[in-house]
DNA sequence: CGGTCTTTATAACGGCGCTATAGGGCGCTC
DNA sequence: GAGCGCCCTATAGCGCCGTTATAAAGACCG
């Protein structure tokens, strides 16, 4: 793979620094005054570059937003993953549920990009966050204390903590409001077992909750 | 107020006849386009009219929008106040849930309009419809059968329905998925006492669930 | 019937996404 | 090391957008 190292010359060099001052000056200025004030000729101005340089790269506007985008998943599955998880595996997902909050308030105009677009195929770096939650679920599952298949699960989790994410970033109501680890706790609680008495050695019950696909 | 009936002339009659025309025109092209296609000038084609015409009525483009998303909150409320609910109020607000959520698919470029952008204030139109889901979990609460204070309920319940509606709308997965089930009934269940024996008369328990403001 | 004021049309401004065209400079070949 | 080819970038402009200054037309009030 190295055999050619000058093959990575000056001008691919330039190419890629290019392209991630365009990326920067795009992301700064979404997150700085939102979607609706993104336009072409302003990320030029910032990156120091000319229109066509962009369309060169990225092709058009939604690409290079698509490319932010991803960036932003991402950065979304490296925030959740920090810290990492306690050793219980309910504690560890619900924990998450707040994390997952957290990033979309820090991030609200990022946070609307990535979910809130009809996209006909997600992007791979959205599978990976997507498979990030339900590897959290799974876990619960490894130790026999899931109520229901894996994938509804994690679907269904998804569904509660995208609602209260979203339309606290939509201003209905102040973040920390009560409804939203009511709506943790309520999704917890139905989806999950309780922990079996620990005079139990082995974990994991022999009937585990995994659903036939 | 009805001293004057002359004061509604001819030219005041044909001013409501255009806002209905300018309404029904944007509408339309919402429903069958799409936000991103709506433009100014596509209105006033279809609409017969011209551009100066919108603008005296409405303002600008952001208040035309407002108004036909005002008219959505009402058909909205209009949908969930259809078939008069079943006696059980924890089942009506069950079957509630799955029409919130066939609104949201029959009308997603509406629903998005309607739920996806930060508002400073809720429109009078928005709070009506809010207030029609408190009313249904007050139901429940006036017979004794809620977990939790009103408010607190409502709001988590809508966060559990919005997130379901707006990932489908969103296209991660096919309407009917097992996840909305799921949600909705975690939420029912948890949110809400199963009914008392019906041995016991008084269906009201004495204790009631609502809490200190 | 004349004046006023609401309502509408004409035409244009500035900004948008995007691109046809052309030129400059790096990298490869000999 | 010289020449060529091609990647990359700049100039300038197209068609569309939201919005508005100006002014005409006509319904209402006296």
């Amino acid at each position: 793979m190295a055999v050619r190292q000058s093959s990575v010359g000056l001008r691919e060099r330039e190419s890629e620094s290019t392209r991630r001052t365009i990326l920067d000056a795009t992301e700064a200025i979404l997150a700085a005054r939102g979607e609706e004030a993104l336009s072409i000729r302003e990320v030029c101005a910032r990156a120091g570059v000319t229109a066509p340089t962009i369309y060169h790269h990225f092709g058009d506007k939604a690409a290079l937003i698509d490319r932010v985008v991803d960036a932003c998943f991402v950065e979304f599955d490296r925030t959740l993953r920090a810290r990492p998880a306690p050793g219980d595996p309910v504690e560890a997902l619900r924990s998450g549920f707040d994390r997952y909050i957290d990033y979309g308030l820090a991030h609200p105009t990022h946070y609307r990009l990535m979910f809130s677009r009809r996209r006909a195929h997600p992007t791979p770096a959205a599978l990976a966050s997507y498979d990030g939650l339900r590897r959290r679920v799974a876990a619960i599952g490894a130790v026999g204390r899931l109520r229901v298949p894996i994938e509804e699960a994690t679907a269904a989790f998804w569904c509660a903590v995208h609602g209260v994410t979203s339309l606290t970033i939509a201003g209905f109501w102040q973040p920390g409001a009560p409804a939203a680890r009511l709506v943790r706790d309520a999704m917890i609680t139905q989806l999950t077992r309780p922990a079996p008495f620990p005079r139990r050695s082995r974990p994991a019950s022999p009937r585990g909750s995994e659903g036939s696909a």
